[in-house]
DNA sequence: CACATTGTTACCAG
DNA sequence: ACTGGTAACAATGT
C-alpha cells in the first residue's frame, strides 16, 4: 500500500544513498519483474549508468540515468526498496538486486510479486506514467484543476480519487482520509458535489498527503521506508481502519462498506 | 476453508 | 468514443 506519502518518504531516504552512484550490474530474481524487456538486454542497458537523480511521480519511484534513460519502480502493495551492503544476507523475496559502486546494491523485496520494474525514456514511457493525473502537492493542483480533471460524472468520487488520471498518489489509506476530513460521503456522484465541497476536498487531499509525508508513512503491515523503519501515520489516522471505533470529530462508531471492491471507512453523521 | 487485503489493468456491457 | 463495473493477479493473514 506504498501511496505518495510512503513512496515519498522512500525516495527522501534513498536519494543520499544513490545519488552519484554507478550502476555496475543488475539481477533479476522473479521473470514477471521487468516489463517489456528480456532480462539480458535490461543487463545491458542499465550497466555502467549513473543515477543522476531520484524521483517520484505519483506512486511511481524513478531513478533518472545519465543516458536519457529512466528505471521506474512501482511497489503495488508489498514492495519494498532498501539500499543493502552487496554482503548483506538477502532476505526472502528480493526480486531484484541493482548493484552500485562502493560495494551497495538496491534491493526491491516483494512478498506477492506485484511489483513492476520498468527501464524507459521519452519514447517509451511505462503505461501508468501516460496519463498521469497531476501531481495533488504541487502549485500545479488546484480545485479548478480538480473540477477539470472529474468533469461531470457519475461516478462515487473516493473512486475517482483512486484513478490516478484524475489525481497521482491517492490510494485506499488517504482517499477515505482525504473525504473524512472534507465531511464528503464516499458515495457521493462526482456531480453532486457543490463548489465548496471541491475546494475543500483539494485542500483535504493536500492536508492528509503533507501529514502522511511528515509522519513518514503509514505502516498498517508490509510498509518500510528506505532504510527498514515503519512509518507512524497509522497512528494518527482519522477513520482507515478505525471500524467501531468513535469519530474524532463526534464520537459516533465510524462505519466500514464495500466500494468498488474496496474497504471504505467513514463517518455516517459528519460526511453526507 | 472462505474470504479480505489493494493497485493496476484487462475485459465486458451499455 | 466514452463511461463505469467487475474480475484477475499474488500471497498471506484471519
Amino acid at each position: 500500500m506504498p501511496e505518495l506519502p510512503e513512496v515519498e518518504t522512500i525516495r527522501l531516504t534513498l536519494e543520499p544513498k544513490l545519488l552519484g552512484k554507478t550502476i555496475i550490474g543488475a539481477e533479476i530474481l522473479h521473470p514477471k519483474l521487468v516489463q517489456g524487456l528480456a532480462e539480458t538486454d535490461f543487463q545491458a542497458k542499465i550497466k555502467g549508468r549513473l543515477i543522476q537523480a531520484v524521483k517520484r511521480r505519483g506512486k511511481y519511484f524513478i531513478l533518472s540515468l545519465d543516458d536519457g534513460q529512466s528505471l521506474s519502480v512501482h511497489l503495488r502493495m508489498t514492495g519494498q526498496l532498501t539500499v543493502a551492503d552487496s554482503a548483506d544476507p538477502v532476505q526472502k523475496a528480493t526480486y531484484l538486486r541493482l548493484k552500485l559502486d562502493g560495494g551497495v546494491e538496491l534491493r526491491l523485496k516483494d512478498q506477492r510479486k506485484f511489483a513492476r520494474v520498468c527501464l524507459f525514456n521519452m519514447e517509451s514511457l511505462p503505461s501508468g506514467l501516460v496519463k498521469i493525473g497531476p501531481e495533488p502537492l504541487t502549485a500545479e493542483f488546484t480545485t479548478t484543476v480538480l473540477q477539470e480533471q472529474l468533469g461531470r460524472r457519475k461516478l462515487a468520487i473516493k473512486k475517482a480519487l483512486l484513478n490516478q488520471e484524475i489525481v497521482a498518489g491517492i490510494g485506499n489509506i488517504y482517499a477515505d482520509e482525504a473525504l473524512f476530513l472534507a465531511g464528503i460521503h464516499p458515495e457521493r456522484p462526482v456531480d453532486s458535489l457543490t463548489e465548496s465541497e471541491f475546494t475543500d476536498l483539494t485542500q483535504s487531499i493536500k492536508t492528509v498527503l503533507a501529514e502522511g509525508i511528515e509522519f513518514r508513512g503509514t505502516t498498517k503491515r508490509d510498509y518500510r521506508d528506505g532504510e527498514g523503519n515503519p512509518g507512524s501515520y497509522q497512528d494518527k489516522l482519522r477513520v482507515y481502519g478505525r471500524k467501531g471505533l468513535s469519530c474524532p470529530k463526534c464520537k459516533a462508531p465510524i462505519v466500514k462498506i464495500n466500494l468498488g471492491g474496496r474497504g471504505t471507512h467513514f463517518c455516517p453523521r459528519c460526511q453526507k
